[in-house]
RNA sequence: GCGGCUAUGGCGGAACUGGUAGACGCGUCAGACUUAGGAUCUGGUGCCUUCGGGCGUGGGGGUUCGACUCCCCCUAGCCGCACCA
């Protein structure tokens, strides 16, 4: 073989690892360059070929930055802990870690043999103690700390405690859970347990009773992104809403920080619009409605104050705390049936009955504070208990919600706003909500006449001066469930004394996962680390039995692989002021609502610790596109044995069948393998095409087993070798978008890599390259190359610098090119992307080192520049020939050489034209 | 319902700031070498054509000497959010 690709690959992967070529320090001669992939869960089937797309192109950006001098960590690792390692212990017993070494293990393999260069030095593990330590650690700093508005940042909860002792709590402003507020001797005055329940609604990690999405198939509480459309995105099973104690990471206290620190960092638009949604911040006022024959008051929330004359009714969350309270006996019955129903629907059944309006009357009502109008109290579902208050001020006016419920039942409707020259029309006739987004108040007391926007300023300044409400702003961001009923996750350091939660001691972390008979739920149904013998402090207190979620160990690893091995500290001051932060992180688009968002809110809070120098983790995010598959199918004759061909299939009722895609070559099915395939295909018949041959159809569906349609990477490699593949999936088009795979067209990259290969070799394969100078053919070619290679590198468009090497590999063919001064260059440049066949031709061309720290040749705009260009000349709009014009003639004598040409007689028919227009180096258009 | 993205040959895609539409590759056709080809090399290949040319970037309109690119309207597909007051 010309081109060994097996045996050069194994040679440089052996050289890399013995060598510690791509280990990383500390180097304060040199720029320091972050590149990161989002660790992989190792899943027990392996990689196909979707995996490695985003794993190759940060490796080749990676390169890319080496060439260019910069001290590049490129780390990976695992993110261990997860529920299928888990699944499979609960039905066959086995040691979750057992099978997950047992998958680390089979991915090291797939990934080494792609030739990535990755710092394995730095390798992390979520599962291991000397990680999941500083998991833990983290977790104790959230629970010590609180967030204060003032300074917006979470401060240590030891000086919350001298607050309270000095002032109480009403100095405080803080992101906290509500609760009554009191002074610095009822404070000193509180037992120690009650300290702590006051202390509990302030920590960034506490410990609560709420509303929890709970899987039961799972048998674990989920967080919001865990669960889509009612089910659980793992599994695919029912979740329940149900009240249980939990903890929780008060990430609600980072809301504003998190939406604003998206403004200084380079993501896709897309996913920094979908974090903006899911904090969901909006702007208006919460106003106090008091109730009438009572003492007790609703606290409103409205992003539309101005709209304050038109309500007309109220409405109440099922779950709001004064249902009960404010309901008069003679609708007692009622509402506590509806208050009942709502609570025991599945999340499920009111995502699916969403336009069926449903409510009951109170019998209470409520006092509009600006005009003291009596307003009926509704409790309805359409309120949500998590949101704002829990309770609205409905005005059906101009909010199609409330609207259908005041049409349903019957209850009256205002119109408050009116467009611009329009008149105001009977609210009775409407068939929808009038839009109000722009407008001029009026039925509105004092806001009479003025427009919308100043309206709602009026109103915030109105209530604010009567004591009666405030300009507030709302997020739609909750908390995040932080306790999984789980075994394989990692433990709390937290115990319990008198049922108060505590944390452990710094120094007795990592609290190690401890060893259990089995790894499901006890018989009391409590978690499975229940069952652990011995799961107690010292002391003897009891410890927490719950675990972390998957988010836990994937929130601050990008720190650790800054200084993995320090077993004193997360990681040093010294590593974090060098690394900083990710220069480059790549990952799918898929962790935009979860990851992304939790590990930004870890990175602030390390930040507010005083541990890193950044609060953003990411600058620069990309999402790679998924790699589709491409499936194809046989047709089989209904209840017989016999296969029809693609373009006969028509003439019989035929089923179509998924057939593997790798005994179909070209959608020409190879018949011999179909037999072996399964045994039932044994005896199968053929109705072929006239040619003879059986043509399959396809079609381009999600990558899966199922289908048939997954291509393994280690084929691939087997037959075309790793620089080939590499080459191959970034050749397939943008790194951002989906694209469906096609084995087929790996051949023309394979075709590429030999072309390359025989640049530097003669016919009988010697090693031959000249030491002539170059001409000035050959240079441009190169210098071309150069720019092209390095303007795509920094757009991540790895096809088209692909499309610009076989170019110059083709032209340097032609030319007959075996010259060192442009073959030397070119393969620094192609190094990156086929780094094997790149070391094996520096070291050809007598290079002692490694060629990845080479740097990247120099570009010279000299050898480009032309002294002529070939003009394309059009005549109204339309490329009718070309002209090979020098690019220092005026434009005055160009027009006059164009209009003289012999050429152009054709399209001018004798008229003299009415314009011609000349772009210097780009265009001749002449309007005739 | 709201928000975002996408649409170019038989296929993957290129054209970065408005300036030769279809680079590069697959497939396909023809030829060379060959006992053989699913190897290698050479050449053609958007569509239509009366061989003059005409038509072409999802559809319709507009701006411009010139539009895949900018503006307006529409269609289809993908993704996210979805009673968030």
């Amino acid at each position: 073989m010309e081109y060994n690709f097996r045996e050069i690959e194994k040679k440089w992967q052996k050289y890399w690892e013995e060598n510690k070529t791509f280990k990383t320090h500390i180097d304060h001669n040199k720029p320091k360059y972050y590149v990161l992939d989002m660790f992989p869960y190792p899943s027990g089937s392996g990689l196909h070929v979707g995996h490695p797309l985003g794993y190759i192109a940060s490796d080749i950006f990676a390169r890319f930055k080496r060439h260019q001098g910069y001290n590049v960590l490129h780390p990976m690792g695992y993110d261990a802990y997860g529920l299928p390692a888990e699944q499979y212990a609960i039905q066959t017993g086995t040691h979750p870690k057992v099978t997950t070494e047992k998958n680390i293990k089979r991915y090291r393999e797939q990934l080494d043999q792609i030739g990535f260069s990755f710092d394995w030095d730095r390798e992390v593990r979520t599962c291991d103690p000397e990680y999941y330590k500083w998991t833990q650690w983290t977790f104790i700093k959230l629970f010590k700390h609180w967030f204060n508005n003032k300074t917006n940042q979470a401060e240590p909860i030891d000086e919350l405690i001298k607050e309270f002792e000095n002032n109480g709590s009403q100095n405080i402003d803080a992101s906290c859970d509500p609760h009554e507020s009191f002074t610095a001797a009822e404070w000193n005055q509180m037992s120690e347990k009650e300290q702590q329940q006051i202390l509990m609604n302030y920590r960034l990690a506490y410990l609560s009773e709420t509303m929890v999405n709970w899987c039961p198939a799972l048998g674990t509480v989920l967080a919001n992104d865990e669960v889509k459309d009612g089910y659980s995105e793992r599994g695919g099973h029912p979740v329940e809403r149900k009240k249980m104690k939990q903890w929780s990471l008060r990430i609600s206290a980072y809301a504003q920080r998190l939406l604003e620190g998206l403004e200084k960092i380079n993501w896709s638009e897309s996913i920094k619009e979908v974090q903006r949604n899911w904090i969901g911040r909006s702007e208006g006022a919460t106003v106090y409605f008091k109730i009438k024959e009572h003492d007790k008051r609703i606290d409103v929330f409205t992003t539309r104050p101005d709209t304050l004359f038109g309500s007309t009714f109220m409405v109440l969350a099922p779950e709001h705390d004064l249902v009960e309270e404010i309901t008069t006996d003679e609708h007692k019955k009622e509402v506590e049936e509806y208050v009942n129903w709502a609570k025991n629907r599945s999340e499920r059944d009111r995502i699916s009955d969403v336009k069926k309006i449903t409510g009951v009357f109170t019998g209470a009502y409520g006092v509009n504070p600006v005009n003291g109008k009596e307003v009926p109290i509704w409790v309805a579902d359409y309120v949500l208990s998590g949101y704002g208050s829990g309770a609205i001020m409905a005005v059906p006016g101009h909010d199609s919600r409330d609207f259908a419920f005041a049409k349903h039942f019957n209850l009256p409707i205002i119109q408050v706003v009116v467009k611009k020259d329009e008149e105001p029309t009977d609210p009775a006739d409407w068939s929808d909500s009038y839009d109000s987004k722009e407008g001029v108040m009026i039925n509105s007391g004092f806001l009479n006449g003025m427009d919308v926007n100043d309206a709602i300023t009026e109103t915030i300044k109105f209530v604010e001066n009567k004591g009666i409400g405030y300009g507030t702003v709302n997020y739609r961001l909750r908390d995040a469930i932080f306790s999984r009923q789980r075994y394989w996750g990692e433990p709390f350091p937290i115990y319990y004394k008198d049922g108060v939660p505590y944390p452990l001691n710094e120094s007795e972390l990592p609290l190690e996962l401890p060893e259990v008979d089995k790894y499901q739920p006890t018989e009391e149904g409590d978690p499975p680390l229940a069952r652990a013998k011995n799961w107690k402090t010292k002391e003897g207190y009891p410890l927490e039995v719950n675990t972390m979620p998957g988010f836990a160990g994937s929130s601050g690893y990008y720190y650790r692989y800054m200084d993995p091995r320090n077993n004193q500290e997360y990681f040093s001051k010294e590593a974090v002021k060098y690394w900083r932060d990710v220069d480059l992180y790549m990952g799918g688009e898929e962790h935009a609502t979860g990851h992304l968002m939790y590990a930004r809110f870890w990175s602030h809070f390390l930040y507010d610790l005083g541990l890193t120098v950044k609060t953003e983790p990411f600058k620069r995010l990309i999402n790679q596109g998924k790699i589709q598959g491409r499936s194809n199918f046989v047709y089989r004759v209904v209840g017989t044995k016999k296969f029809v061909s693609y373009y006969k299939r028509k003439e019989y009722d035929t089923q179509r069948i998924h057939v593997d895609v790798n005994i179909v070559h070209n959608d020409e099915l190879d018949i011999q393998a179909f037999r072996e395939w399964m045994p039932e295909y044994q005896d199968a018949e053929f109705i072929l095409e006239d040619n003879g041959t059986y043509v399959c159809g396809a079609e381009v569906e999600k990558m899966s087993k199922s289908k048939h349609n997954v291509v393994n990477p280690d084929d691939l490699i087997e037959q075309y070798g790793a620089d080939t593949f590499r080459l191959y999936e970034m050749f397939l088009g943008p790194i951002y978008d989906d694209k469906p795979w096609d084995t087929q067209g790996i051949e023309g990259v394979f075709r590429f890599v030999k072309k390359f290969w025989r640049l530097f070799h003669d016919e009988n394969n010697n090693f031959n390259v000249s030491e002539a100078e170059p001409d000035k053919k050959e240079l441009k070619i190169l210098h071309q190359t150069i720019k092209k290679v390095t303007d795509d590198m920094e757009r991540f468009s790895f096809n088209t610098t692909i499309s610009q090497f076989m170019i110059c590999t083709n032209q340097l063919n032609e030319l007959k090119c075996n010259k060192r001064a442009i073959l030397e260059p070119l393969t620094v440049l192609l190094s990156p992307f086929a780094p094997h066949l790149a070391e094996e031709l520096w070291r050809l061309l007598g290079h002692e080192e490694t060629i990845a720290h080479a740097r990247d040749p120099e570009f010279n705009e000299e050898y480009i520049k032309e002294s002529t260009h070939e003009y394309p000349v059009s005549f109204n709009g339309k490329m009718r020939f070309k002209m090979e014009l020098p690019l220092d003639m005026p434009k005055e004598e160009i027009e006059k050489k164009v209009l003289e040409e012999e050429r152009a007689q054709k399209y001018l028919q004798g008229k003299t034209p009415k314009k011609v227009i000349v772009v210097p180096k780009k265009i001749i258009n002449v309007v005739v």
